[in-house]
DNA sequence: TGGAGCGGAGAAAGCGCTTTCTGACTCCCG
DNA sequence: CGGGAGTCAGAAAGCGCTTTCTCCGCTCCA
């Protein structure tokens, strides 16, 4: 089948025996247009199954009606629940989201960029940690400084340093110390943590959220007591097998995994060790992704309003930036307590 | 802070002196430069952070690298899943994906064909089940007919009625009849299925294969056993309590729960009821989303290859038309007995 | 040494649309 | 009944790029 070039608004215009110019207005009701030549054009239109080139509009100065989300993986319902706030706000909007996974390379992620650039988005998200990576942060830099120069949005969720961009915090510190005083308040003393990359950000806020907050009760936590894994189920799952395995002598009381995903892998993992939760070990996340209240026992975490964090880094997009510095919304969390944590019975 | 222009071609090409037509070929690689030349237009491309404007491109007959993928609902793990599949091909061969959630609004999913098409997407995928519905189907038709005319690739996962495109067919009917001979061979007699809406094809052939496969034990599922619940995980969890508090008297000792996330509410439900999982009551989903073996007890369900599904769905749509029939791939899935049910007690 | 042949640079023609700008008409008031 | 104001349709100029097409200057062979 011969690939038959596009109706275009000339096909219109000479089907409804009208300019270009008169064509161009009644479809976009840019201007008024006699009754007549009005329904002319919008039967030919019809007629012709006629749909404008974007392209075409785009690049005559018309409206660049898309907006770009990258996120390190689309499946994980961290950032998907992220996702959904985003693509409501721009559905509202008319806008046109384009999502891009970059599977954690940092590589990938400039390059996302770049070609959100050469579509000349209206608007470009970036979800997600940020690595800690100089390199890379000056290559980002490279790619969003002439964008926003150009006229472009910027927005990010729970990233910072460098870039100097509008973003949405949840207070991952914040949350992290109150979760650990909850924690530590039900009686806990062993701690220990199943920590993500530190390269990645929310990893060492949350980190160094959840050290401080025991600190205040007098507990420390070492090195030895942090398991470094894949920010993934799995690398919950793997990590706390790890830690298991390290030291069966002295098991902590109560595991803190810096993501609910981390969690899930985490708690089967106990599961299958035969240890019950939160008889044996208390075990919490954070996020309050959708699926953790579902789980047996049901997690203790520390929710974030992920809609809400999407929707607020849409806004923050489209309000176009105001002033001359970053702006930052925060977001904090609360606590859940829910069945998966305990009084140490140790 | 005033929008400066964009950087155009034409200033890297004066920047470097040279014709627009040698920046270009330059730029693309599309014929022979002499090396100075080369690496002067290089240079300045680089120096001013050229990015070459893909409306532009794309209006000159260049390259079109943008797929759409329109689904129900990004933060569904079943879709999700998808979209990751799809999303890896796509990055494979370079494309740029646009992910539209429909939020189940048929309007809001030919609107988006729609705008599609405008954008000159080099392919379409429709994921989800389709709506059994005469007049969506004809304007759905309306928009893919010319698209698909004009060149463009439609390819769908889980749909097939009326419209006739590419399909990637999960074996709905297959996989669910196999899991009511599994669970009639674990001693049931007396089931319910937890059903969502009947517009949904998935929905229908389902329960049509659930009811076959009963059928072939001689088990015959009444409509009374069949609660049509929203096709959500609170759709699961109100359609599960509805079930209980219909029939406190004769309770099913087996509940199929048509999709994952739906079994996950109803879990939660029957557990806040007080009801053991299998022990009073045996609970079967379908999809095998990731998160179902994590589950205690961990789900009974069928297992589709849901990364593959939106992997082959974007290898239909890039191969493109190879004659004039649709094609259908199908895959099969399988049934995972896990702790989520048992012999009945019953 | 002259002409055929060829590699490679530049001019220019679109791609499909929006948007001035221009100009024809109608309408109303003096 | 004439002239200025007001409407509204059409011509044309781009938007930024790719791609012929043209033409210039070499090389190579007879």
């Amino acid at each position: 089948m011969k690939a038959r070039p596009h109706v275009t608004l000339e096909d219109v215009a000479r089907s409804a025996n009208v300019s270009l110019a008169t064509a161009s207005r009644v479809l976009n009701g840019t201007a008024s247009v006699r009754a007549d030549l009005r329904e002319r054009v919008s039967a030919a239109a019809a007629e012709l199954a006629y749909a404008p080139n974007a392209h075409a509009q785009a690049l005559a100065g018309g409206t660049h009606r898309t907006v770009g989300v990258i996120c390190h993986d689309v499946s994980d319902p961290y950032f998907a629940a992220i996702a959904g706030g985003v693509m409501r706000v721009a559905t509202d909007n008319g806008l046109l989201v384009m999502l891009a996974g970059t599977f954690r390379d940092p590589d990938r992620e400039v390059a996302y960029v770049s070609t959100l650039r050469a579509q000349r988005a209206a608007a470009i998200l970036l979800i997600g940690s940020a690595f800690e990576d100089r390199a890379w942060e000056r290559a980002m830099a490279a790619e969003l400084e002439p964008y926003r120069r150009g006229g472009g949005q910027v927005a990010a969720v729970s990233r910072h340093r460098g870039l100097k961009i509008d973003t949405v915090q949840p207070d991952n510190k914040g949350g992290a110390a109150a979760l650990a005083e909850a924690l530590a308040g039900l009686g806990h003393k062993r701690f220990a943590v199943l920590a993500g990359p530190r390269k990645l950000s929310t990893v060492v806020d949350r980190l160094a959220g959840f050290t401080d907050g025991l600190a205040d009760h007098g507990i420390s936590l070492h090195e030895d007591d942090v398991v470094e894994a894949a920010f993934t189920r799995d690398g919950g799952y793997e990590g706390m097998k790890r830690l298991l395995a390290g030291r069966k002598r002295k098991l902590p009381t109560c595991v803190f995994a810096v993501t609910d995903v981390m969690a899930i892998g985490a708690m089967t993992a106990l599961r299958e060790e035969g240890l019950s939760v939160p008889g044996d070990i208390s075990l919490a996340g954070f996020d309050d992704i959708p699926v953790v209240r579902d789980l047996a026992p049901a997690l203790t975490t520390v929710r974030l309003p992920l809609e809400e964090l999407g929707e607020r880094a849409m806004d923050l997009a489209i309000k176009g930036a105001g002033g001359t510095r970053p702006r930052t919304v925060r977001l904090s969390g609360e606590v859940v307590l829910r069945e998966s944590t305990a009084r140490p019975k140790r």
